[in-house]
DNA sequence: GTCTATACGTAGATAGAC
DNA sequence: GTCTATCTACGTATAGAC
């Protein structure tokens, strides 16, 4: 690819992911790129080409990260301490990712959910459902990746609020402290100590 | 309140609930509530006060359906399963707030929040908390809010990807069953069948 | 491949009549 | 309290030179 094409591919992608798609113009893009904002068109047809573009653009680095977080092998407990302990760095890390992700879920039509379902929740898909196979042979394995996703998801959007919470604690924004929490829900529920 | 300037702050929040602040537009408010662009000049001094007072509308309304929610008296566990039920019937059908909800958590700044976790929050964390105290008082309550709020938003929200999904039944889409797999996952995890 | 210049629509907001 | 008319700014997109 072009070094130009992909100089707005990431930028593109930094501020639609930080602001939505409406709310970020085509010159602030070509600005950031380094380029006006006509020659933008010389690489894509219109703005929302270009935001799909930059979309799947972020997609592909997400499902490379995602295969090497797969590729632990220890006993089921412990991997799923690992692997939640290492969504939530990944994602923490990868807050474009996260919030391109929400903002698919509030406005993508379903061509562009069907990109996102196809082209970066199976990777995640079939190593997680091979982990719950393990760990909980009862349970809808499916249901189990939307309630981790949502989870991890949720936890760290939601710091921000957490942090206008009275109740909020500098510990919630804490990872290992959050690992540990949802860790120990999906192994126990609230049942067992 | 004057009839029209409920009717405004219902169209208003309907609206930015479905697609966000950017891409509703004043004039399509105004016709939405049958008056003119300019006269919306009238009740409110411009688009972000508007769009603060459909936020503050709605989450009026929806502190009194959460007290309501918290009006029931159970055995803890039974409790549980009441409350997620409800919690999933409530913003299923409360698809505007909880739309918001994530737009807020997207690009909500420090004051907007703040009018979330004052205005609402208190609410369902009072409630919540003493039915998680009595449940599990071993673990952090504030985190167990977060927790199903984001379960039961995300699995609420997400049933569009759902759908697009491979993996998706449609089952996963029905409340009850939704409800009976959260239920078993915070009272259980995945260890005890 | 990038530039300058510009067309064209639509946005938010205001002025002033009724 | 609502209207019509209008201002001004900015958005996307295109034309054509270099």
């Amino acid at each position: 690819m072009e070094p130009t094409q992909k100089k707005l591919l990431g930028v593109a992608a930094e501020l639609f992911a930080e602001r939505g798609f409406r709310a970020v113009s085509m010159r602030e893009i070509s600005r950031s790129a380094g380029i006006t904002q006509a020659a933008i068109y010389h690489h894509f047809t219109n703005k929302e080409a270009l935001y799909i573009a930059a979309v799947e653009y972020l997609y592909e680095g997400q499902t490379t990260d995602l295969v090497s977080l797969a590729s632990q092998q220890e006993d089921p407990e412990a991997k799923l301490a690992v692997t939640v302990s290492r969504l939530l760095t990944l994602f923490d890390k990868q807050a474009q990712f996260r919030r391109i992700y929400f903002r698919e879920l509030l406005d993508g039509d379903q061509k562009r959910l069907k990109l996102l379902a196809d082209g970066v929740f199976p990777e995640i898909h079939e190593f997680l459902v091979g982990l719950m196979a393990q760990l909980a042979p009862h349970m809808d394995s499916h249901l189990m990746v939307l309630d981790l996703t949502g989870l991890i998801f949720h936890h760290l959007e939601a710091r921000k609020l957490s942090a206008q919470l009275d109740t909020g604690r500098p510990k919630h924004q804490k990872l290992p402290y959050l690992a540990d929490h949802i860790v120990a829900l999906l192994l126990n529920g609230v049942r067992n100590q």
